[in-house]
RNA sequence: GGGUGAGUAGCUUAGUGGUAGAGCAUUCGGCUUACAUCCGAAAGGUCGCAGGUUCGAUCCCUGCCUCACCCACCA
């Protein structure tokens, strides 16, 4: 045998058990064997590197894969990366500007070229981020959103859907900035608070209030809440001729429930054209809508005058006209109100209507239902399978195409000239070649959700009815934040129920075409003062940078220990990674501790405690982990490894025990970390002559039976070395020092006079000093060291405890002569054993006490 | 504005309708057949605030305050 070095240090093995375990081919999947456990691998964008969260949930799902791999299931985790077309669009574009260029300047081709160089660039320093943390991914499936294979997956769905029906080309609000010439998506948008005047005008009988006059010339409807009492002379489409800003208008009176009443006058005009919720009003009750202004940010003829303005210098002299002609009520001139700028540019966003691609979503909305509620698809934890279902119910048709030029390009290809025309209608062809004659590509892309909805069975080989779909899908379990909840779990489930359908793959049940069983949020991993971790605040924390000081393991272990169940936050504290670094060490050297050990078959009925308390771990870490309680599971591990096993049984093996038995306790202790902190149990379970690697080893079994009248003793042992320890402290005897112990039936008087540094009485001598144990037993000791000051101040301890207890007692007993009659018959007996233990152990103080007199 | 979660020892937190548990930090004592990245011990908490239900509330209910996240974006 080897001998280890004093200190674990992680860098001079973590690399080389990676290696080992690719090579060996353990990451891919047995050609055989039923019952497959299959993680899809969120694919990271490739924006930049991995982060905590990352970190935290690639954790999680490797010691999902990795504890069912040892369980015997053929377990395979898919890994692959997103193109984030949007995000990179944005890298890419900032890029260019540092060079003084725009995407226009060098070209769509170009631009491709630079994008995928960035992706392979960028996508390889995240894989291999990802094999530093341990993550047994199997390499060989690895794939890409942008791959041929998968654009081709991405071609099919589009059509799949447009056959259907269900993709149709709509009219609808979009985020324009006119400055950029781009639409904006609603996650790049900023929100800020800004302020401005906010005038009230006269609109016919009424009072208007707005921070936009410029977009108010072509208002003819005025809205109220239905309920709204003051209004209630006025019925829904009503008209009347008022006098506006460039002469009179014919007006209409419309009633809609989205009205908020105690806003202002509870009245206002709308602008569809130009605003969200204007538009939606318009669209409900199916009214006119005009653009006012243009995409170049200026006014539009119907301004008149105004006309070819920019919205900055009209504006005034709008407030100046209305002013002239008796209009304008009011000016607050401290009008706090939120605008919309780009995230990029900052420039103004100016809601615009366009023509836009769209997913129909009511039709595809209520088998993701009807999944959900009846736990086809199960979320952890379950309250989110409210949010989600609250959601999906007011779900509204998918807006599925962008102005960018990264990510997939529609499959739609329109005659010359047509696209963005006002004869658009019949003027396309969706199909994935491009047709003879004169047709061009539309210039779009797909929302980068669009392909990553198809993300669980695309990598499987879909559209084809490939093996790997046929064995690998649906699989078990989504691991994900639950940010993109919505964006993203949403449209894999309902891509899949619907893009399964084909009869060629054979999935006639709908729960054969769900793309997970299970959901599981992971909590979001803030900095420590609870603070979103984000590289402008300079609070993010680089996991790279933790694996290097504290070694993988210890970032893994040290990010489980501070889960907890159903928690949406852990706040990051990188004492618990040093913590888990020394768990790690503590490990290493109980290995050394055994490894030197020399062989003694002594067996003691710790021996069979620690076998009981091992088996009892296994059984409840397996219940934990499919329970997705990783915390608690880190928890219990930690706890029973280093209280049970290193404090007290290895302390015990030193006097007498079992060496056979500690190697294999220990082995299985391997076992059961390996999910956890794979490297170091790797390199262990060699160092112990195991041939097989533990990655493919099977889970350790629990045979052993509960025995809770050894447990007790063992209890009982344990609290009197704890109490003789307790008590030299207190008093002040030197380790050194052997004290004189009386108990009335000492189990193993060899252990305990060791562990204890005790020498054993046969019979209690006079003037001893009784000490209580947890359970109302009392014990004697007897020193030279006991000194009357020493004894003088444990009184006065024993006395606040008396007190304390007496007090307990007291309460308890008022309490039980209240509830009488009142309570269930067992409530009350509970309360009289409580009461009775309670005044045992008392009356054991009082002896205690009388004796330190 | 709507929703969700959280507020427990200096810090990070576990937990239960019946005298509140741990890790780190602190203090004291220790190189004891592996580990000082260690061992033993101690101290530290009106369990956010105010009501209510109950014999009894840190736990259940209501309101409030603070923090975080998600959704919406207000004329």
């Amino acid at each position: 045998m080897l001998s280890l070095p004093k200190q674990y240090n992680p860098a001079e093995y973590e690399a080389e058990v990676y290696r080992k375990w690719e090579e060996s081919g353990a990451f891919t999947p047995p050609k055989n064997g039923n019952n497959p456990y299959v993680i899809m691998l969120p694919p990271p964008n490739i924006t930049g590197t991995l982060h905590m969260g990352h970190a935290l949930q690639d954790t999680i799902m490797d010691i999902l894969m990795r504890y069912n791999r040892m369980l015997g299931r053929p377990a395979l985790w898919l890994p692959g990366t997103d193109h984030a077309a949007i995000a990179t669009n944005k890298v890419l574009e900032e890029q260019l500007h540092q060079e003084g260029k725009t995407r226009y300047d060098i070209g769509r081709e170009e631009f491709m070229k630079r994008a995928d160089e960035w992706y392979d660039k960028t996508g390889k320093a995240i894989i291999n981020q990802m094999k530093r943390l341990g993550a047994s991914c199997d390499w060989s499936r690895e794939r890409f959103t942008m791959d041929t294979k998968y654009v081709q997956a991405v071609n099919k769905a589009f059509i799949h859907y447009y056959a259907k029906g269900l993709i149709y080309r709509g009219r609808r609000l979009v985020n324009w900035d006119p400055k950029s010439q781009t639409t904006v998506s609603d996650i790049e948008i900023d929100w800020h608070e800004e302020t401005a005047p906010y005038y009230t005008f006269q609109y016919g009988h009424f009072q208007i209030s707005t921070a936009r006059p410029e977009t108010k010339f072509g208002d003819k409807y005025v809205v109220m809440h239905p309920d709204d009492k003051r209004y209630a002379q006025y019925k829904h489409g009503d008209t009347f001729t008022c006098e506006w800003i460039n002469g009179p208008v014919n007006a209409t009176v419309i009633k809609d429930e989205s009205i908020d009443p105690s806003f202002g006058t509870g009245v206002m005009t709308i602008t569809p054209w130009h605003d969200a919720t204007d538009f939606d009003i318009a669209e409900r009750h199916n009214l006119d809508r005009e653009q006012i202004i243009d995409f170049n940010g200026k006014l539009m003829p119907i301004a008149a005058e105004f006309a070819g303005m920019d919205i900055e210098e009209a504006r005034p002299k709008i407030v100046a006209k209305l002013a002239k002609k008796g209009l304008l009520v009011h000016v607050n001139a401290n009008y706090v109100h939120n605008v919309a700028r780009n995230d990029r540019g900052k420039g103004l966003i100016e809601p615009q209507i366009s023509r836009q691609w769209f997913l129909n979503m009511q039709k595809l909305k209520d088998e993701t239902i009807a999944v959900v509620e009846d736990d086809l698809i199960r979320f952890y934890g379950p309250r989110w399978k409210k949010h989600f279902l609250d959601w999906m119910h007011n779900i509204r048709d998918w807006n599925i195409n962008r102005q960018i030029w990264l990510g997939h390009r529609l499959p739609v290809w329109w005659k010359k000239d047509t696209h963005g025309t006002d004869h658009e209608e019949g003027n396309f062809i969706v199909a994935e070649d491009k047709p003879a004659g004169d047709y061009e590509q539309d210039p779009d892309v797909l929302d980068t959700w669009f392909s990553a909805a198809l993300w669980p069975f695309a990598t499987l080989g879909w559209p084809d009815a490939a093996d790997d779909l046929h064995r690998f899908y649906p699989t078990s379990v989504l691991v994900t934040a639950r940010d993109i909840l919505y964006l993203w779990v949403a449209r894999m489930i309902f891509s899949g129920l619907e893009l399964l359908k084909g009869e060629e793959y054979q999935r006639p049940q709908i729960e054969q075409r769900i793309p997970f069983k299970d959901v599981f949020i992971h909590p979001t991993v803030l900095d420590k003062n609870g603070r979103r971790m984000s590289k402008s605040l300079g609070t993010g924390v680089d996991p790279l940078k933790l694996i290097n000081k504290y070694g993988s393991d210890a970032t893994r272990f040290g990010l489980m220990y501070q889960m907890s169940y159903d928690n949406q936050a852990i706040k990051f504290d990188e004492n618990a990674i040093v913590s888990a670094r020394n768990f790690a060490n503590k490990i290493w050297n109980l290995a050394r501790f055994l490894q030197n050990l020399p062989s003694r078959d002594e067996a003691t009925i710790f021996d069979q405690w620690i076998n009981r308390r091992c088996d009892a771990v296994i059984k409840q870490t397996g219940e934990l982990i499919d329970q997705y309680r990783f915390g608690e599971a880190a928890r219990l591990i930690y706890d029973f490894i280093w209280k049970d096993y290193a404090d007290w049984y290895v302390e015990v093996l030193k006097i007498k025990g079992s060496t056979a038995n500690a190697r294999s306790v220990f082995t299985k202790i391997l076992s059961l970390l390996h999910p956890f902190v794979p490297h170091i149990t790797e390199v262990l379970w060699q160092q112990f002559g195991n041939k097989d690697m533990l990655i493919t080893s099977p889970w350790p079994e629990a045979k052993t039976k509960p025995d809770q009248k050894a447990d007790k003793k063992i209890t009982r042992f344990q609290n009197i070395v704890a109490a003789v320890r307790s008590a030299r402290a207190l008093f002040g005897i030197s380790p050194s020092v052997t004290i004189d112990l009386y108990v009335s039936d000492a189990i193993m008087p060899e252990i305990l006079s060791s562990l204890a540094k005790v020498s054993l009485l046969k019979k209690a001598r006079e003037n001893m000093t009784k000490l209580p144990l947890a359970g109302g037993e009392t014990i004697a000791i007897a020193s030279d060291e006991l000194t009357d000051d020493v004894i003088r101040q444990a009184r006065q301890k024993l006395l606040q405890e008396t007190t304390k207890l007496e007090q307990f007692v007291k309460r308890q007993s008022e309490s039980l002569t209240q509830m009488k009659g009142k309570a269930p018959k067992e409530i009350v007996t509970a309360k009289k054993r409580l009461i009775a233990d309670s005044q045992a152990k008392l009356k054991e103080m009082i002896v205690s006490k009388a004796l330190l007199q």
